[in-house]
DNA sequence: GGGACGAAATGGCCGTACAC
DNA sequence: GTGTACGGCCATTTCGTCCC
């Protein structure tokens, strides 16, 4: 299962937290990190069992949800940059004074009215929420899309991708029962369920050097360069600037 | 069909006014 | 002090029309 897909299906409830609980481990929302129940895991001197040693995981690797939410790309947040810098604002504790002076803005009424249009904005996305709830379960026939990698460096139409129709390309593009590309695809949409698809392949935890990044990708098509540089390019996989380590992108 | 252009619509930001 | 409604201004996007 690709990270993306945890967090896209995840409860409001789990998503606040940043991780769910499976039957016999937790597992981190944003970067799909795991830690196993029954275990204690020592860190700097002290002894965490597996929930607590996943909050500080969430602490330590991505500083909170909120942080980790608010930094998204603006597609998928709603945001614009100025509504962004409000909500950090906010969640810093700022009055509407303090807010008042580091907007810049020469009334606190402007900020209170910020705060109504959010919570505005708020009350809009559940009620589109609910809506679109009970229309899936109004029409089970409706297509529904695969959610965009967290980390897509971009977010348009061609994200816009059925369960149905990646299946059909994955078919189309993979030898039956292996991970090998028959050929590369040259559409924009079809290459990005096959480079998801390719990213499976790499482990979120691990760092990888060039030439085991070069060996996995060859083990799915002969130019493996090519591959490479579309992983970097669609954000699925990034790299030191001398690209002598490589992971997943969380 | 597609590019250029202007008009209209929309969205975001800011501030004022008013009720509680 | 706070929440809300509303209007003005500006920038961006969408739409319709014309022309090639």
């Amino acid at each position: 299962m690709v990270i993306s897909d945890r967090f896209w299906e995840a409860p409001l409830e789990d998503l606040k937290k940043g991780y769910l609980e499976e039957k016999e481990q937790f597992v981190c929302l944003l970067c799909g990190n795991q830690v196993e129940k029954g275990i204690i895991y020592p860190q700097d001197n002290t002894l965490y069992e597996a929930e607590k040693f996943m909050n500080l995981h969430i602490q330590r690797e991505h500083g909170s949800v909120f942080d980790y939410l608010i930094g998204l790309n603006k597609k998928l947040t709603g945001l614009t940059d100025h509504q962004n810098r409000l909500l950090r604002l906010f969640y810093e504790g700022k009055n509407d004074n303090e807010i008042k002076q580091v907007m810049e803005v020469g009334s606190t009424s402007t900020i209170r009215n910020h705060r109504f249009v959010l919570k505005e904005k708020e009350r809009q996305a559940k009620m589109l929420l609910t809506l679109m709830e009970l229309l899936k379960e109004k029409d089970e026939h409706a297509p529904s899309l695969i959610p965009p990698h967290q980390t897509a460096t971009m977010v348009d139409d061609r994200y816009n991708v059925t369960k149905e129709e990646q299946e059909k390309m994955l078919k189309k593009y993979f030898i039956e029962g292996s991970k090998s590309l028959k050929t590369f695809p040259a559409k924009e949409k079809q290459k990005l369920v096959v480079l998801r698809e390719i990213s499976t392949l790499f482990h979120p935890k691990e760092t990888y050097a060039e030439k085991d990044v070069n060996e996995v990708l060859k083990s799915v098509y002969y130019d493996f360069v090519t591959l490479r540089r579309y992983m970097i390019e669609y954000g699925f996989l990034d790299r030191k600037p001398d690209g002598s380590a490589y992971w997943l992108k969380k």
